[in-house]
DNA sequence: ACGCCAAACTTAACATTGTCAAGATTGATA
DNA sequence: TATCAATCTTGACAATGTTAAGTTTGGCGT
């Protein structure tokens, strides 16, 4: 849709979006700023009256992957109906989320955007979906709930990043997903460890 | 250190070299192929002599990086009497080189180098280094092996790669590392799943 | 209603990068 | 010792991120 003024109206957003677009088509190497803008319609520098530079675009369109990302995670997890169902419903949604936006959650991970601890929205954004899970070990961790969520985390992550590098053998339907992902869960002890 | 012949003699090694070095120093962003030319002391397009892309320079580079992944998860391992300490020193090896090589840990685990299933050194060195892990794993699972080694694998894999983002805060020391990673994996329970 | 101004957008340019094509150099091999 | 293929250089091209300078225009105060 070309537009007929000289001023677009809503360039912030439109970036943002054709961002994720190009995104999803081309992969994180297809993505330039130009390719962004010239998708859009508009020269190769108005994205600056928006974003500081490429980074804070990324971040932005990193801020709309993490709001995804929590809402994926929140939907899988409200299936369950004790605490362990919904932690495994977090889970499955943590790797999901992962499998069907590569590109995305890979940017999102990106070291240089995790260094932005200027853009609140970014953090605040990420901080929130990570809440979601956090919250959700909470009810199902015993005694070392602590150790229990960062377990959690940090194995649903390392399982959706082993997948992604196809380190770990693609699951081929999202319910080869939920079995792998119950099985890689069920060896957490929520009650802590034995000796 | 410039060089007196016309032929460099050893131009692909230092190449690997001098490309390790720049991304100890500036990261990946400053890790172009042009400045490790320039490095080496060599014009603009003499890596393609040895390389067909850049992409397979830094396959090169990964390759050693996984190499001394390897020998550092296998050096702590080595420090443990059983099985349990072992697996401990594994996940510890694995997650101080991710925070002592944070650009070449990231560059090891890029997507687009994990996907060059031509490059076999690459594989191979990959390979053999998550063996080291593999094989510690299972001289401590119990019934349910298999599911053990992946998440134990997952386990400390997403702890290394939030570790590197900030999600989770640093230690300070490879004592605090080892008192993480202790505590992390102290909620895997060997012996299978309770219910 | 009108003039102005700051925000939004464009054109032009620069340095840097990955890569290719064509040529120069040279060590080893026959 | 002549040659040839591997190694290295020069020159060039397109693409990218970014800056500088100029143009357009919607909306505000008067």
């Amino acid at each position: 849709m070309a537009r007929s003024s000289y001023h677009h109206g809503d360039l912030r957003s439109a970036l943002v979006r054709e961002g994720l677009a190009l995104l999803e088509e081309q992969g994180e190497a297809g993505l330039s700023l130009r390719g962004i803008a010239r998708r859009v319609g508009v020269s190769q520098t108005a994205p600056y009256s928006h974003f500081a530079n490429k980074r804070e675009l990324l971040a932005a369109v990193a801020t709309v992957g993490f709001e995804r990302f929590g809402r994926t995670m929140q939907r899988e997890a409200e299936a369950g109906t004790n605490p362990s169902d919904r932690l495994l419903g977090l889970g499955v949604g943590y790797v999901l989320f992962a499998l069907e936006n590569p590109a995305l959650f890979r940017l999102m991970f990106a070291g240089d955007l995790s260094q932005l601890a200027t853009n609140t929205e970014f953090q605040a954004a990420a901080g929130d979906s990570f809440g979601v899970l956090r919250d959700g070990v909470g009810a199902f961790g015993g005694s070392q709930s602590d150790s229990v969520s960062t377990a959690a985390w940090a194995l649903v992550h390392g399982l959706a990043e082993l997948l992604l590098n196809g380190r770990i053998e693609r699951p081929e339907s999202p319910d080869d997903v939920r079995a792998l992902v119950r099985r890689v869960l069920s060896v957490l002890n929520p009650s802590g460890p034995m000796k």
